[in-house]
DNA sequence: TCTGCCCGGGACAACGTTGTCCGACAGGTG
DNA sequence: CACCTGTCGGACAACGTTGTCCCGGGCAGA
């Protein structure tokens, strides 16, 4: 029964033990001038033997920076898939905080809206310093709301479609991965082995990327003479994956190759494809454009755009804190997915 | 460009507008005695108006809780699943906190001693009211630090083993599933179906659970008569996973059903399984402790232990808000999970 | 009409930091 | 020996909220 109550110490304990006045100890515990060298190790050996730690209310209510950060997930209730993405960014978004004293506030709402209200929320309570972005859309509200807000931001997974101008700005910016390139790697994949009619089972409809890949398939697609390369928007679950594999697989001249924008949909088509009598890689190719475990540990083995998402968190949480200090509003790119061919791409029957 | 920093409004401007004091404001809005129901009134109209809301920091400086949560998840570096278990928690976690105006601080760290330490960093700073410890152990240093510590904390997944007390306290509660009862009925489904080798590939060792689990497959075992029911622990991952179904298969006398912790190592056992040549369900039964879109997207779907953990998130949750508000510590049962059979599962070879 | 009481509401301290200002004291210089 | 300059360090306000204290006015009872 441990009955007394352990008191964390304070700058005030510091000064006394130390027989100086708090402002020396700010002074010494903050590296600014104004304390002779001895008073400031004294202090130092104190604080350290104390354990003291600056209280985080107390130093975002003098004006210093709260030290947290935000991040929204805007699902709807129940449709968490299986998806590591989201776990290993915030993976690698925390291990760019950690050294920097900075802590990641994590919440999940509904939709677009509980989201944009939650931001005003933090903003009005002083909450976090600034915010990571996910899941950009092609008509996206947030990015005018934060800037109004005067709250920095990163945008994580680039924005822009078509010849827009890149929405950085003063204190936005934006890491990115170039999809484009992302979907050239694969459809040229898929061509070299021999596949002419290749389709797309995409992500949610406005989401940016999601209408990135779809308009860089329709160009690589028309470049290489590729017969009716169509993509099919889903959400992402494995039951829209399911079904829009079913459908495609249903038409008269079906592809001969599928394109899934993440793994769980990826494995939903090998399914539909076995329910349908079809062998893979030997009737039908499929290839995911997320990389996890279950893509390897599966037979077959799906063939898997590979990308560094830790690494990707990391240079989100950079960016971040490039913009908190007063940097520029700027714009990274990750680098390019690897293609990771494995068991579940081949030539097409009779190619 | 909106060159105009906005400015959020305090309680000094509504106190101007409505024409009173700074303390009849704060007497007004925390809905305290001492103000009259007209300037009440007239006061929560302007606080609407301006879209006021308490900065959290001075809430927090003045005695009042920070309304944070903190959760710290141990995983080394690079070792995450594809579970859908915390990401499914801290949304259960989040939907009950919302509502109560409280936020969620989550970080990943290596292990457990930086585990310890980061409580020691947040209890110095002042940052959270109270913690979510998840994974458990048998021998556990978390919660008698968090008690010195005087944090509040809810352990999720149960800590006794054996007839040693619940580790409740006057600022702990326990939320935890009855692993027990779970395996007896996973068990005695196999039993019934004629198994009568059984073996189980567990989680992490000296995690609470995993022996928990252990300790109930030796016991029913015994129970039931069945021949050398053994239990192997693992890291989670697919690749400890099929390891360990490797070595039990290889055995003289292999087992005909393998139960294994999560649904990651399920499909590894399923693959290792085709690897020898061995059908699912046929040959060999295999169940999954966890139940995911994965478990019902698969061919064989699996037979899966299935728990409403967005649910038990929930409970979490309440538990340690009653902590928090002065409650006991107390100790939450969570509804036993149900075992949904589906392919996996099938009468052993010459049953 | 005077005394006592209750109640609305204002002034002020407190929380733990940071930042500004200014006094004290040491050293060197005229 | 007096003066100036530089540095060390203390006193104090500020941040936005909550809690305590107290004052003044209205009302009831004597």
């Amino acid at each position: 029964m441990e009955e007394v109550p352990p008191k964390r110490p304070t700058m005030k304990d510091i000064a006394r033990e130390a027989g100086v006045s708090a402002s020396a100890v700010s002074f010494a515990l903050n590296n600014r001038a104004g304390v002779s060298p001895g008073t400031r190790a004294r202090i130092e050996r104190v604080a350290e033997r104390l354990g003291w730690r600056p209280h985080s209310a107390a130093r975002a209510l003098s004006g210093e920076s709260a030290g947290v950060l935000g991040m929204v997930l805007a699902r709807p209730a129940g449709s968490l898939g299986v998806e590591s993405f989201f776990l290993q960014l915030m993976s690698g978004i925390q291990r760019a905080l950690a050294p920097r004293d900075h802590a990641l506030l994590f919440q999940m709402v509904d939709d677009l809206d509980s989201e944009c209200e939650l931001y005003r929320r933090w903003w009005a309570e002083g909450r976090v310093d600034g915010v990571v972005v996910v899941d950009p859309r092609t008509e996206d509200p947030r990015p005018a709301l934060l800037a109004s807000l005067g709250l920095p931001a990163v945008v994580v997974g680039g924005m822009e479609t078509g010849g827009q101008a890149p929405p950085t700005g003063p204190r936005l910016s934006n890491v990115w991965a170039d999809d484009t390139a992302a979907m050239v790697t694969i459809v040229r994949h898929l061509y070299g082995l021999g596949h002419r009619r290749v389709a797309h089972i995409g992500g949610i409809g406005g989401f940016a990327h999601t209408e990135r890949r779809i308009e860089a398939l329709r160009a690589e697609a028309a470049r290489a003479e590729l017969a009716d390369a169509r993509s099919v928007t889903t959400d992402y679950t494995d039951a829209q994956g399911a079904e829009a594999a079913r459908g495609l697989l249903a038409q008269t001249t079906p592809p001969t190759a599928l394109i899934c924008d993440n793994e769980v949909m990826a494995v939903a088509a090998v399914s539909v494809a076995a329910e349908r009598g079809l062998a893979v890689p030997r009737d039908i190719s499929i290839v995911s454009w997320e990389d996890s475990v279950l893509c390897r540990t599966l037979h077959p083995q799906l063939t898997s755009l590979s990308r560094d998402t830790e690494e990707f968190g990391r240079h989100a949480a950079e960016a971040l804190l490039a913009v908190l200090t007063g940097g520029p509003g700027r714009r990274v790119t990750v680098p390019l997915p690897r293609l990771i061919p494995r068991e579940s791409t081949a030539p097409p029957p009779g190619g």
